[in-house]
DNA sequence: TGATTTACATACGGTATGTATGTTAAATAT
DNA sequence: ATATTTAACATACATACCGTATGTAAATCA
């Protein structure tokens, strides 16, 4: 198997490069992350870097596309465990409003991901978590319990307050006072999407 | 009025500097504006740049700041032209949203902003918009026209809702096609909030 | 085993930011 | 009115980082 040495060592370069991308990123962002210090730190130059990710913002999107594939499968996940599919929307945004509290997602995820990548619905790796909320609504529109809005609005509406949420109680000063308060106004919120409303 | 005349030339400058980095951040985005061709422009250096905002992030906070004030004046305008009040806060929302569209308080303010300055509730310049928002929620709160909820969580949550909607609208093909959908998902989620929904 | 590919390292150029220092015009004081 | 001081802005410098161009050694292939 003396084939796969080589392949097998860039993929393993190719892993720690991502994971030393996800954590400088979001220690210190993406435009104060030193390229150098990053590679350095898993014993490559960067050389490594540009053969294997073309520039800084590739690797930023090779990094934002493993937390956003982590995060869709955690809601789906969230969604899954509700027996009804309305409480399976619901479960997934609340589960979207939890994981971006954490820093990593904020940093990384939220705020440099959409302003070095530009809009999410249009990464390279098309955004998993839109997808799945999508894919969510559109179920749920044509089992008539939803407004037959359009899904793509909706899912982008939905995750978009979701997120923001977020953003919104991690800069509060009082995290765990605001959670349930926003968790309130999420599902009052979404309730509007319902039929006979 | 010679007392006048150093003031009013820094103000001046000020104004002009402001300017320009509204126009740089808006075409180039702010990691790729260079101040030193921004304050050239307006025939001015680097060191007027640095002895009046500090920094770089100090002009951007200024920038947004101005444009921010100019989005909550024009949503005020739009919710006040409604008589009636439910219909005031849709107003709103659609205006923030068919703001959005402008490119450049789409890369400003919604994509560099947030990656630079941190979370919009905490701006220096504290966010105009949602205080606006805010404000017209609790009083519908109070009028009995929505339900109880925090008045601070479902302005974030419909500010965020809005405004990544119009970050979807821009980003897509066909935004002409995709932004009556937007609104009618929009209005559908806020509905959400009235009471006896 | 020799040739070739390639994953990665090294070296270099260009440019940008922030700071430290200088300068000049205005404001204040005498 | 003149001298003094303040401060707005310019200039010069140090540093750092990105991207590319080139080099090299190990693995693959003939």
């Amino acid at each position: 198997m003396a084939a796969k040495k080589r392949t097998e060592r860039m993929a393993e370069n190719r892993a720690r490069l991502i994971a030393a991308g996800r954590k400088a990123f979001a220690e210190k962002g993406f435009a104060a992350a030193s390229m150098d210090d990053l590679t350095a730190a898993v014993g490559l130059t960067r050389g490594a870097l540009y053969h294997n990710f073309g520039d800084k913002r590739g690797l930023l999107a090779a990094v934002v596309n493993q937390i956003d594939g982590e995060m869709a499968a955690q809601a789906q996940k969230a969604g899954a465990q509700q027996t009804d599919p309305w409480d399976g929307l619901l479960a997934e945004g609340v589960a979207y409003i939890e994981m971006a509290l954490n820093p990593e997602v904020q940093r990384i995820v939220l705020l440099d991901g959409p302003a070095v990548l530009g809009d999410p619905s249009q990464w390279p790796s098309q955004n998993q978590c839109l997808i799945e909320t999508r894919n969510r609504v559109a179920q749920l529109i044509d089992q008539g319990v939803l407004k037959p809005v359009d899904a793509d609005a909706a899912a982008r509406l939905l995750s978009g307050a979701a997120l923001n949420a977020a953003l919104w109680i991690a800069a509060s000063d009082t995290p765990v006072d605001v959670l349930p308060k926003a968790l309130e106004a999420f599902r009052a919120l979404a309730s509007g999407l319902r039929v006979g409303a």
